[in-house]
DNA sequence: CTAAAATAGAACAAGAATAGAACAAAGGAG
DNA sequence: CTCCTTTGTTCTATTCTTGTTCTATTTTAG
């Protein structure tokens, strides 16, 4: 499918769609969508949704009456995520440029929101996780006992350990045979995120 | 296509385009370019536009009109690798099903060609490569030494270690504490590879 | 100084967007 | 099943937007 280029309006109508369309109960109607961006002829607004139909945007709808809905999650396009910064055991994460996005392949990470985020130090060596790697961190407050988590100990030590949580205990276990594991009450362990993937370059 | 060299305007007005390109919600008009960049004719401005596009810089727009844009985008998409198979140390590569891809993000392998396999076993534990990872292997058959190779010894054993050539000598070092560095003559060790990349998926 | 490049400005033409009406098919109410 | 309402589709006429072309003038570079 060739994909032709969006005129301006077909791009805002997109645009729409992808932020307010939740705002409707139901897949908005023609009429509605009229309503909302306010034009006054739906015969014009169904000449635009065509376009998106062509583009493969949205979904085509022969003569039934649905209403408006996007294609499902169309070309994963954006399998880019947000690189957070660099981790390193026991020290707050050092926030990496604004805006940073790196290439995260999407059979590596949830359908959830995750973000990257660069491993400093050996902590994880027993984990198969080295000095440099970029783990993938669905972002969440909980965790299975057993996890590699992203914890936020004390409100800014950050660090990367596999978490056991007992009744009134939390016990980090880093994977590295020269460290022990380190006993904190509940309230004292923020659960950040929990490690769903990792990359590492050799070159 | 010889490309022209650009004139001092054309060269300022691409370097616009790239930088603050972003800034437009839609593909800038010639007028928002006139605007944002001071001029008053959007005739002067169609002029420079008109070499970027001769120049292939600038996508052409035959008459229609949906704004000025760059002709560069489509690098980010993500290329996907074949799977070749299965390496366990010491076995020959076992075989996939047919025509297997997967997605590696383009960061991680080199621009020369590539390929997947999926590792069994430990031996390579001490490097941080996991059973059921994947690597990203570049097809070459000659390595530096200090580089992560793959390769066939005797003929069908398969194997990934870190090589040291030696006049009259290979060298292949497991990373793994419990295994020696094993000795082969030049002929018998094959370089089917170089390590470029790795990857862990955890749920 | 001279040629090329850049600018302003006007005028034009074709694409894009709109309104509005009319029509057809779907779904629901009775 | 039939009627009626809702909603998608098609069409035309009109207006708006925006890329294109041209010419005259000014600025820049060699």
């Amino acid at each position: 499918m060739a994909r032709q280029a969006l005129t301006r309006r077909q791009q805002e109508v997109y645009e729409y769609l992808q932020s307010h369309g939740e705002e409707f109960h139901h897949p908005p109607t023609l009429d509605e969508l009229c309503n909302a961006l306010g034009l006054s002829s739906k015969g014009s607004l169904h000449k635009q949704i065509q376009a998106l139909v062509e583009a493969g945007l949205v979904q085509p709808m022969n003569n039934q009456r649905r209403g408006i809905r996007l294609t499902e999650e169309p070309q994963h396009a954006e399998s880019r995520l947000p690189l957070l910064g660099v981790i390193a055991a026991g020290q707050p994460i050092e926030a990496i440029g604004q805006d940073e996005y790196i290439e995260v392949p999407n059979w590596l990470h949830s359908g959830r929101p995750c973000y990257v985020l660069q491993v400093r130090g050996e902590s994880m060596i027993d984990e198969g996780i080295l000095d440099g790697d970029h783990i993938v961190i669905e972002q969440r407050n909980h965790a299975a006992n057993g996890e590699i988590v992203v914890a936020l100990v004390d409100g800014n030590e950050a660090t990367l350990k596999r978490i056991e949580q007992r009744p009134g205990a939390v016990i980090l276990h880093p994977a590295n045979p020269t460290m022990e594991p380190l006993h904190y009450s509940p309230d004292q362990v923020q659960i950040q995120g929990v490690l769903v993937g990792q990359m590492r370059r050799y070159h």
